[in-house]
RNA sequence: GUGCCCGUGGCGCAGUUGGAUAGCGCGUCAGACUCCGACUCUGAAGGUCGCAGGUUCGAAUCCUGUCGGGCAUACCA
């Protein structure tokens, strides 16, 4: 679990602490102020490998100018031993360091030592952590938007993992309350109307009007004739949710499968009905003085939890509204299961239930009542998705029934493609154009990554070929790999760890694909610029092994993206 | 009305614990393969970082105001 970026960095601010010392005992500069700035990768490499910025933000308390400080630290830097092999003043007052051989040498044995394991941290500390994504209705199929979020859930659960907490990923059945009700609804209206005639039934308002509906219905049909057309009409909704809801969860599991996405578990609204952990939570609530009853339903006092208005928990009819069961849900995640941290992935139109639940699960008032004594709730909202088909916006919407579903997608892009652009930063929209993406050509920044990936592959297979097989990292001379390409390569594989901490705290595992994309670039770079087959031995051993070190980092990233990382294509 | 998110070359986007001349991809233009995979690489053109103030050695980044776009504000989920 090396990080050579904050090692780096931790080593230099120590060498400038200590030279500080150095400078003041000497009375270059006074003694007792405090040494502050920051020591980070400048953007452009011309600055150096490290820039420290202390010079210039010790500026007003020594009263000096930056630049007379930096060149009191310079002169009194001891370099020697370090991963740094010299430093110069530059701009305003910038101490620019350039790496050293040991830096460069031990970064390519990290990866070798770590293999599949290189970029991995503990900047989790083994937390539980449960992600609960996709959690789509099983009252359709899903859609382009869960292809959306199936991606981010997974992709920041695989990040979550990497840098050392200890992941649960969790897709939240819908398969009780008014949604379902609905569904049985529209199936016994299709039905229902193949058996009478359209004109005979109407089909509900509000109803699912999707084809998958009729689907369903005519396969009923098909099996059980009319038949079920002398049930009670309550009987008939019934039986129809009992056959339906089973046969499209297990359609979305397969097609989440196809998506190379698998959950650790599946848990059932229902479960929560019918064990009565749904009326426990709510008599808990009661007993904690946060309920009242007011016209026939049972309300939260939510005001006094920090909110605009009361909600209603049991309405009139007896029914829970989806606030309550959500309530015993989350009450199940940290007081039941006892994850420390759960990441809600939704879509942003969830957002107005967002900010008002989140206040309410980190109210004390709410927690003591449920008892919930640690743990700690997080949204994740993902803007939607605008699909489109050329310049033609395509609707997405399961009530008119023509929303491009995932499965579809997946028929048209493939998997990888598909993986790669939804994994995109959540909180902006995503303009998605079937007419580009179907293209399977160098348009999509995958292949540019797959091909890099490839090409390394086809390269270690022709070298072995003539008996050049990959060099162990202590048996090669990394002061060969002089060159700007080779060094900027290697400094971007070693960024992996540092990459993956702040992709895992931001929530953003799509940084991952533009780290992937950029280490792809700079390989592409080195692989033009150096020749390996047929050069010197040293040379050729060495690039051979940063070639092999970088086929290894492209691989990790791509695992962590869900994308394949083929040998040749 | 209120709350949250987003305004960065023609298009799509990086860059926000404040750092040096604001980057990348696509597109446009000009180049590079007798040689490890040309699904690649090199170079050029293209910007008042929505606008206006403020904070300081320094602002795309922080603060205030303002304009534009999206989403949300149910006894739906």
């Amino acid at each position: 679990m090396s990080n050579l970026i904050y090692s780096a960095g931790r080593q230099l601010d120590k060498l400038l602490l200590d030279a500080y010392r150095a400078a003041s005992a000497e009375g270059l500069l006074p003694p007792d102020a405090e040494l502050t700035g920051v020591s980070e990768i400048p953007r452009d490499p011309a600055n150096g490998d490290y820039a420290a910025t202390h010079a210039m933000a010790a500026a007003r308390a020594m009263r000096r100018p930056p630049r007379a400080i930096a060149d009191a630290l310079t002169k009194h830097i001891e370099l020697g031993g370090s991963y740094f092999e010299s430093c110069a003043v530059a701009g305003a007052g910038f101490m620019n360091f350039t790496l050293s051989d040991k830096w460069y040498s031990d970064v390519l044995r990290a990866v070798e030592t770590e293999g599949s394991g290189y970029g991995r941290s503990d900047f989790g500390g083994g937390e539980r952590v449960m992600v609960e994504f996709v959690s789509a209705n099983p009252t359709g199929p899903m859609t382009i938007g869960n292809a959306r979020g199936g991606v981010l859930g997974d992709a920041l659960a695989s990040v979550l993992d990497m840098v050392g907490y200890r992941v649960h990923r969790e897709f939240y059945v819908n398969d009780a309350g008014n949604q379902v009700e609905l569904f049985g609804k529209s199936v016994e209206a299709r039905y229902m109307q193949l058996c009478l005639g359209e004109d005979a039934v109407k089909f509900p308002d509000d109803g699912y009007h999707g084809d998958d509906i009729r689907e369903l219905a005519a396969d009923i049909y098909g099996r059980e004739g009319d038949s079920l057309a002398a049930l009670p009409e309550r009987v008939r909704v019934r039986r129809f949710i009992e056959i339906g809801i089973p046969r499209n969860i297990g359609l979305m599991r397969a097609h989440l499968e196809r998506y190379r996405i698998r959950f650790d578990e599946w848990f059932p609204e229902s479960r929560l009905h019918e064990s009565g952990y749904v009326d426990e939570t709510m008599r808990l609530l009661t007993d904690g003085g946060l309920t009242y009853e007011k016209d026939g339903a049972l309300w939260l006092k939510n005001t006094e939890l920090g909110a605009d208005k009361d909600e209603v928990l049991r309405r009139s009819d007896g029914s829970y509204t989806y606030q309550a069961v959500d309530i015993a849900y989350h009450r199940d995640k940290f007081a039941a299961r006892g994850f420390g941290r759960v990441i809600d992935v939704l879509g942003a139109d969830h957002h107005g239930h967002t900010v008002r639940f989140s206040a309410m699960m980190k109210s004390p008032k709410l927690r003591s009542a449920l008892g919930i004594t640690h743990g700690e709730l997080e949204f994740l909202l993902m803007q939607m998705v605008l699909l489109k088909r050329g310049a033609e916006v395509v609707k997405v919407s399961k009530r008119t029934g023509k929303a491009l579903t995932l499965n579809d997608l997946l028929d048209e892009i493939s998997v990888d493609a598909c993986r790669f652009f939804f994994n995109a930063k959540p909180d902006t929209h995503l303009e998605f154009d079937l007419d580009l993406a179907v293209r399977q050509d160098s348009e999509n920044p995958v292949y540019y990554v797959q091909y890099a990936h490839a090409r390394i592959c086809s390269l270690i297979a022709a070298l072995g070929a003539d008996g050049c097989a990959v060099p162990d990292a202590r048996d090669i001379d990394v002061s060969v790999l002089r060159g700007a390409p080779e060094r900027e390569l290697i400094k971007q594989i070693a960024l992996l760890p540092e990459e993956a901490i702040q992709a895992a705290r931001d929530r953003d595992p799509s940084r991952i694909n533009r780290y992937v994309v950029e280490l792809s670039a700079r390989f592409h770079k080195f692989y033009t610029a150096c020749h390996i087959r047929g050069e010197r031995e040293d040379v050729l051993k060495a690039r051979l092994k940063l070639a092999d070190t970088t086929r290894r980092v492209i691989a990790i990233c791509l695992g962590v993206t869900g994308v394949t990382a083929p040998e040749r294509m």
